[in-house]
DNA sequence: ATAATAGTGACAATCGTTGTCATGATCGAA
DNA sequence: TTCGATCATGACAACGATTGTCACTATTAT
């Protein structure tokens, strides 16, 4: 084997590895342990953090940030991977907010010079955005390792009834409009909650008491269906303008499907929990004239309440 | 300089002449012209796509894919970096979809094991949503294209009055709670202007009589402070519960400051363009009895007016 | 035709790589 | 303490890879 392959696997066995000796990967290649030695060095002159004891139980070791095998991009995915996480840059709270910023200097760095230019001519001229939030997010890493690892977590929480101290058990975290939300199992209502992470005030490893239940199968594309069975269903219908199709589509997209019409306009047809009745009508009327509630008519009574007491609010104000 | 070094360096250097001939590079690097066609081979059996033409006037040349020097990430980065690229399969429209594609298959074939493990971990336990649209977005890459070399469009744009035929120059496109937009310099109404570009129903180079105008400094950061004098303004008071806050930050954030108190109420105080009245009657309407518009009068009489409509299509239908 | 270009094969000179050996240093365990 | 496991380094000869040179072919624009 070519000394330059060697080396390129080496790198990959010892990422593997992480703790090794001097003749094991001598064996392990078929080289003698002089030329692995060799090879440690230059690996290490080519930026692998290695790490040596000597001495019985000694051997080499990777520091935690270990390093890939150089991976060739072209420049059009280069460039695909620039704006990827250049879009991650209006988070102000990632699990990985420090590492996203390094990859995209690396990246940026590393680039020859009409590449870069390319980029610089771009960078201006697409965006994802992102809303900006002032809420804070600071257990992100934590909420995440535990749904990683299935850990119970003991979060402070702070609903809109007051400050609660809980056991959970995330699912995994997600970011929808510049909020993020935690999914998970709680101990104390004993089914999985949506959390929203702004309102965790803090966040540690639960009591060893804690058992944690068995969230295998269960992630972030499937935990919205287990809901449990006990709720009551009413059906909706309701008619929309082409000006209501985005707006619903952004706020009920992934609960019911929207059927749009040649002309634009569209209409939904869907079972909802009666519980949500309350959520639906202020949405319904914040679209205005662009929408129709049908049915049920618990919905369109609740409506015209709403409306109703509005009205007062803002006519009381004016006189 | 040892032959690794040597193909490293010619790598760059190709990528950067796109075009050139053996004995140049042979020049260049002060080795035989024999020394570099064996180079050339070796990048060619490791991917770069080179091609070559005998003749006077032949020579080498790179093709468009280029690949750019092999860059070593961290295992962090490289997590990261593909959860970036990861958040971008929710857009069905991307101006650089497969690109982005095959860098997300690229990352990920070459990882060692264990890290595509913890990668795999880790997919369904982080997301960043973006509401899933059905709008088509065909024109993306075009869009772009003319912003970057600032080129003047036609388009055929379908706005609510009926399809119209225009020519704008792109300042550069982005993205919303999955919509795509794109400002752009309007040739017919003179000024900068920002468009849907699901409303873009086609879309071609523009007459060469079309003279681009002087966007040099103006680009998506800086757009909408550019707007035209002409509006006339009146100033928004309006109290938010705890509620509202979210909501206003997703819809208002990035054109005015929302105060947040301690207790998580806030207040809006900002001027606003008389046009947009209607906009923000709905708005303030959508926020229920979480939001109390103060002032202008104007707004208030408005959101009273919309409300009584409302109320009597609502009424009208229950009986 | 001519000149400019790529492409290949052969061979000897050169240079880099490897294994072996000797030596040293450090550390943990007996 | 001594012993063995481990990393670390230097010297050197044997081996193998790389390089330059040369001779030759093939293609094409002028």
């Amino acid at each position: 084997m070519s000394k330059s392959k060697r080396l390129m696997e080496l790198m990959m066995t010892v990422n593997r590895m992480r703790k090794f000796t001097v003749k094991e990967l001598a064996r392990e290649f078929g080289v003698s342990p002089r030329t692995i030695l060799r090879d440690l060095q230059e690996l290490s002159e080519l930026g692998v953090p290695l790490y040596s004891e000597v001495g019985p139980h000694g051997g080499y070791q990777v520091l935690k940030e270990r390093v890939l095998p150089p991976i060739a991009f072209t420049e059009e995915e280069a460039v695909a991977l620039f704006f990827a996480s250049h879009a991650l840059r209006h988070y102000r709270y990632l699990p990985f907010r420090s590492e996203s910023a390094s990859a995209l200097s690396k990246f940026y760095h590393y680039m020859p010079g009409d590449v870069r230019d390319r980029i610089d001519e771009m960078k201006n001229r697409v965006d994802f955005r992102t809303p900006a939030r002032q809420a804070e997010f600071p257990f992100l890493s934590e909420l995440l390792d535990a749904a990683v690892r299935q850990r119970v977590l003991r979060i402070d929480y702070a609903s809109r009834e007051g400050e609660s101290c809980r056991d959970i058990q995330p699912v995994g975290i997600y970011a929808s409009h510049g909020l993020w939300y935690c999914p998970a199992y709680c101990f104390l209502r004993r089914e999985i909650r949506l959390f929203r992470c702004d309102r965790i005030k803090g966040a540690r490893e639960a009591d060893a008491a804690m058992k944690p239940v068995d969230l295998n199968g269960i992630h972030l594309d499937n935990w919205e269906s287990l809901d449990p069975a006990e709720r009551e269903w009413v059906h909706l219908v309701a008619e929309l303008g082409p000006e209501a199709i985005p707006r619903c589509e952004d706020e009920l997209g992934r609960r019911m499907t929207i059927h749009v019409r040649e002309d634009g306009s569209g209409w939904l047809n869907a079972d909802i929990p009666r519980s949500e009745l309350p959520y639906f009508a202020r949405f319904f009327i914040g679209l205005g004239a662009d929408a129709s509630v049908g049915s049920p008519p618990e919905l369109t009574d609740l409506i015209r309440r709403m409306l109703r007491e509005l009205l007062e609010r803002y006519e009381g104000k004016s006189n």
